[in-house]
DNA sequence: ACATAACCGAGACGGTACGTCGCGTCTTCTA
DNA sequence: TAGAAGACGCGACGTACCGTCTCGGTTATGT
């Protein structure tokens, strides 16, 4: 699931016709495309092929479901998105990364992705797969930027790294899906400052 | 949208045979097993009309679709679940609303909560339906929790309460409905202590 | 199969809506123009549905199929087109019932008889069907055309009845559906008079 | 059409690999085994190339399409299974001559000639070419049959010979596409003798 | 001898129709 | 008039087959 599986790896010789991966790439731009245009519920397989000009066998070849699909799409586009910050301070890295992160999800991969956390109860695959990508690279970055603060003295001694990487992907996420209030740069601030800070830094 | 509308204020003096107002609960309660047992993308309203053997124009006579039916059913039980305790301290209140609050999200209401999100982009008369019951429902509830708090002298001066609240919100929502780790007492507690505590009240 | 099922005999108090019979109507005549159209093989139940302004669903709920739907819009056809003479004459007979018949397979709906005759070897069910309908409705009428005349003495006594209806039929079905030269009443004629006339005739 | 169209006279002197003839039996075969197995109209391509171990792309550069591969393979089979019979008297010949074509219409190919008439009256490429070789063949074979008659002085002067051989045709064809009743040697011979035989025979 | 060109098996491709399913509405009978 | 039952128009689903194409690999010929 998740992403195309002819990666070539464990494909014998190449028997056939092999796959046109430029297809992939068409398919996935005008899954985004319709996505942004209907968003997710009203995204039609059929309206998809259509936009990239393809068979519908074409998109089931290579993607189980509609979900499988747009998740593909949303992490392909999530790694390409989520460079890691290096500023020299705590502050100044959680600010910048965070930042980016709030703008990334203010655009269609944030509708996409919201979507998608619907589905993740009753779709076991899916959430270990969004979970894998979305979440954990997102995670990840914050764990480093908070061991480059540590080695740079910044971190108080027993501060609870877990809690405050989970507390940070939580008020964006927060916002974004269910209040709706703006995932703006003054809100960034004010959890870097009265939430995150106070959680780990020193002498705070 | 969102409450069976014939509450009578709008209806001419009533001629012929009255709603069985007891259909309202059968279909409700049918509505939240099927959707707890097949999620709610797969709840269909054949199925719910079928469980509650009525018919489906019963179910159109109540509610407009799908999604009004669940947000109703959801709302609902909201209202009976979100008690407001007053144990006479910040930390106690705290503690005791959002473990119960994490309770009852745990349960099938919380899925069908989370299913509910994923639509919240594309129909904003659910989403704002949604926002003003399920959220700020419980936002309330916390607001009051720390009117209280303040009147007791326990909190700091510049508190930022709205933020307080949002993260409490924040926590719970996001393990829910993304990670998927356990809305168990230890991390309450410790989202209590550690987060919300230092955040609010006063000599942390 | 053949005929729509839901005849009412057998169908318990009437439950629900009942099914809309002018529907069938309308299906079948849309049926029979897309076949005098576009043939039997290029005929989609989509295009017959469209023309009918009906929804698929519809057509599925009374016929099982396309083959079905088609054999069902020819029988009923050649019930009201069959209509049986009585001239007086063994001759009058045959040729007032054969050249009637050659003008009905010369439309559309032999045709599509056509059509279904390259099913019935792999449909038992639409053979046995064919066979009970269009096929012995023509061969009962020659046979009660013969009967009256052994009844006027026009008869020889030994006459090989069951062969002469089936070279009538024969005859004119090989035409239409082999060789494709016409039907035409020159050769109805010499039909009755150089084979027919003979082979069951007295004194000939 | 109809035929692989290699021949070799309009191709230029033969450059790069030749094709392999051997697989043109091979597809006949496989094409006729899957029509005898599934009938014609669940015929696919892909199974006639699975069957053959051959690409589609083989079938497609001998036969344009489906029914030109089948019709060829019939035709064929038929030039093969005519053979034309001399017994010395007209009874004898037609009797002989009929029912080898019975029991050659009762194998795999009678079913295969009944689904190609299916398709004749809008496909007029195919009528042409199943007319000019199925039915031309059996035709002809049928005229010297009665050309030598004649020349015996078996013949009446006026015997309305064109009609003898379409009624001895559609007397079989009838039987196996329509009726289904089997086309066994009795029938064959009633046949001569109660029709064809008064027919065209002198001093009936 | 070896490049050339057409062959061959395999299977991906764009497209069309399939038969099913769910939606929300409408129409019957029964209470 | 409400309610149960279920037919209706609509439209998307995922599959199957069409006929074409593009691969890697094979096999005769013509330079």
């Amino acid at each position: 699931m998740a992403t195309p599986v002819y990666s070539g790896a464990t494909r014998t010789p190449q028997r056939g016709r092999p796959r046109d991966a430029s297809r992939d790439d068409a398919l996935r731009q005008a899954a985004l495309e319709v996505m942004a245009e209907v968003g997710y519920r009203a995204l039609t397989m059929d309206a998809v092929a259509a936009r990239a000009r393809a068979g519908k066998a074409t998109i089931y070849r290579r993607w189980e479901s509609k979900l499988d699909l747009v998740i593909d799409t949303c992490t392909q586009l999530a790694q390409q998105n989520l460079a890691e910050p290096d500023t020299g301070s705590l502050a100044g890295d959680l600010r910048e990364f965070l930042s980016a992160f709030a703008a990334f999800l203010s655009g269609p991969v944030g509708k996409a992705a919201q979507a998608l956390v619907g589905e993740l109860p009753h779709e076991p695959e899916l959430a270990s797969a969004f979970r894998g990508t979305f979440l954990t690279a997102q995670r990840d970055v914050l764990r480093r930027i908070l061991d480059r603060a540590e080695e740079r003295g910044e971190l108080r001694q027993d501060a609870p790294r877990g809690m405050a990487v989970e507390i940070a992907g939580a008020a964006l996420i927060y916002r974004l899906m269910l209040t709706g209030d703006p995932l703006d740069l003054p809100f960034v601030d004010r959890v870097v400052e009265q939430v995150l800070m106070p959680l780990v830094a020193k002498g705070q």
